[in-house]
DNA sequence: AGGAAGATCTACT
DNA sequence: GTAGATCTTCCTA
């Protein structure tokens, strides 16, 4: 079963948290990829200073203030990194995925990421998008419909462990990452 | 034209 | 484990 739309719409924080141990799905040709997500952070609008939406609306950012349930995919370091738009009503967010554990597809996923370590494959936001073929052309789907990405219930269950997010140069006084406790794709 | 950005790779101490 | 080079867009001047 897909996640429904409404789960989005939401304290991105409770979104981040609920969404480790669901499933996120890519289909591109005949092929079928399916990884456990074990990582992600949650990024508020204009209040929050390491967020894609701190300076207001913006061409590339506009997603954010839209529908929630869509991707938002965009360019740091030369990685695509994937979110999802999640966020209360009248609201601004996204949650980004940071990590997932690879559950099918593995084979293909070892052809994108030219590496044969699985432990490799998806353990880093540039690297999930690189096995999953995410880029920018699949910007604004709907994760909460069949299609080329979209993300499946499940009842997988982790201790689900928080601290601050990775990388950020100014963050917020809060945890805000969420990950699989002992889950050996989360990255660092 | 230049710089910054939510990262990754490689090569070491 | 850390350090430095380099990755590609978008923003600001």
């Amino acid at each position: 079963m897909i996640l429904p739309k409404k789960f989005y719409l939401r304290d991105p924080a409770k979104v981040a948290r609920e969404l480790i141990g669901k499933i996120l799905v890519r289909r591109y040709g005949k092929h079928v990829l399916k990884g456990i997500i074990v990582e992600t952070e949650a990024y508020y609008g204009e209040e929050d200073p390491a967020s894609r939406a701190r300076d207001g609306k913006k061409k590339f950012n506009l997603a954010m203030w839209k529908d929630v349930g869509k991707t938002f995919i965009y360019m740091v370091h030369g990685n695509w990194l994937f979110n999802i738009v999640a966020h209360e009503k009248e609201k601004v967010g996204a949650v980004l995925v940071r990590a997932v554990e690879p559950l099918e597809g593995i084979e293909e996923m070892k052809k994108n990421r030219k590496k044969e370590n699985v432990i490799e494959l998806t353990n880093g936001p540039g690297k999930l998008s690189q096995a999953f073929r995410i880029d920018k052309n699949l910007n604004s789907l709907p994760v909460y419909k069949k299609g080329k990405i979209y993300v499946e219930n499940s009842n997988i269950q982790f201790e689900i462990g928080s601290s601050r997010r990775i990388g950020v140069s100014r963050d917020l006084p809060k945890n805000l990452r969420f990950f699989a406790k002992g889950n050996p794709f989360v990255s660092r």
